[in-house]
DNA sequence: TATTGTAACTAACAATCGTTAGTTTTGTAA
DNA sequence: TTACAAAACTAACGATTGTTAGTTACAATA
């Protein structure tokens, strides 16, 4: 599928963002990586704040929509964690640098994009506890304190991005294997 | 104990850059939020990047230590393990913000700064991952992929900081045993 | 061939950046 | 009270920031 020349742009600052995030990244900086003048960057987008939302934004939509779909449908609570992890995996390998952007970058969204943000990543979170919270109820899962559970999935997901790169060799079937097995059922 | 002035400002910052990041924090932020001019802080630091590097390489050191030293003593991979968890929860509690730094503006270090970073943080990395391969070596530790398990386990403990504020009620304590127990038992 | 839309350009803007120079205030010790 | 050092100040610097205005090059369409 071909990219329009703004999709164009938001990828590539995409790329830079995740090196040293929004705010060390100027529009020359941006400009320079495509060819062009960083004037000639206004032709296709308002401002650097567009391309920030438009990565973000897009890829927050992904998220909360999947972890939306999953708990609608039914299954036991272990089914849809693993499901989770597998749909995590999958959005990572394919938007690790807009994931970047989401990690951290998020706080210099303005205005209504950043309150839109909040909303969509506090919904997710909501989902996700309420998917342990069951599994503790049912007793699938060990009654620790569903905040450190949460926590601790959580932060493995959400920071797969920077191990993505080196993934390399591992195979993505392979890697949702090791890692539900991991996170689920311990090293030991 | 009482800090000097180029102490506090280093505090002061680390609580900025934890907010939006090294590059979209000012001089003249840092300077407001002590109730100076931003002229005023040269007397006491030599400029913006020593800033950062008193906060990243200290904290860094002190986990490079750490692993040092658990990795010199004897023991069981398992129970290095557990040290290692123990260690860096007592680290995050008292240096977050300084942790912030160290996770999200390491790359604005500059020169030999950068490379002893990057020095340091290859180190701790590679006693980390010997620890997990000993323990699947002795059969401890279940055969799968090291650099996952090692990944699951390092990004669980490097977002740590971001959690901390939420943890509140939660006892140092309590959390170290049940973030011992869910890294290593798993969930189920 | 003439027209039109896309996408580049040059030049410049006001604002903000980190930082320096030189000066004044403040607190402490002789 | 005088002397000195610490720590603040004002004013300004050159560089860089995001962005705008106006113009030009080029390809497709009528």
């Amino acid at each position: 599928m071909k990219l329009t020349r703004k999709e164009e742009i938001v990828v590539v600052a995409a790329k830079l963002f995740k090196e040293k995030g929004y705010s060390a990244v100027s529009m020359r900086d941006i400009a320079q990586q495509m060819d062009i003048k960083a004037a000639s960057l206004y032709n296709h987008i308002k401002g650097k704040q567009e391309i920030l939302s438009s990565l973000v934004l897009h890829v927050a939509e992904k998220f909360t929509n999947s972890t939306q779909t999953i708990t609608s449908q039914d299954g036991t609570a272990l089914q849809r964690l693993k499901k989770l992890i597998e749909v995590h995996i999958d959005i990572t390998v394919h938007h690790a640098d807009a994931i970047a952007a989401l990690n951290n970058d998020w706080m210099h969204l303005d205005g209504q994009d950043l309150l839109d943000f909040i909303a969509m990543r506090d919904q997710y979170e909501e989902n996700f506890r309420s998917i342990i919270k069951q599994g503790i109820q049912e007793q699938q899962i060990k009654a620790k304190e569903p905040e450190v559970i949460l926590f601790s999935i959580l932060s493995t997901l959400r920071t797969l991005y920077l191990w993505n790169e080196k993934r390399g060799k591992l195979e993505v079937n392979v890697l949702k294997k090791e890692l539900v097995s991991v996170l689920i059922s311990g090293i030991v």
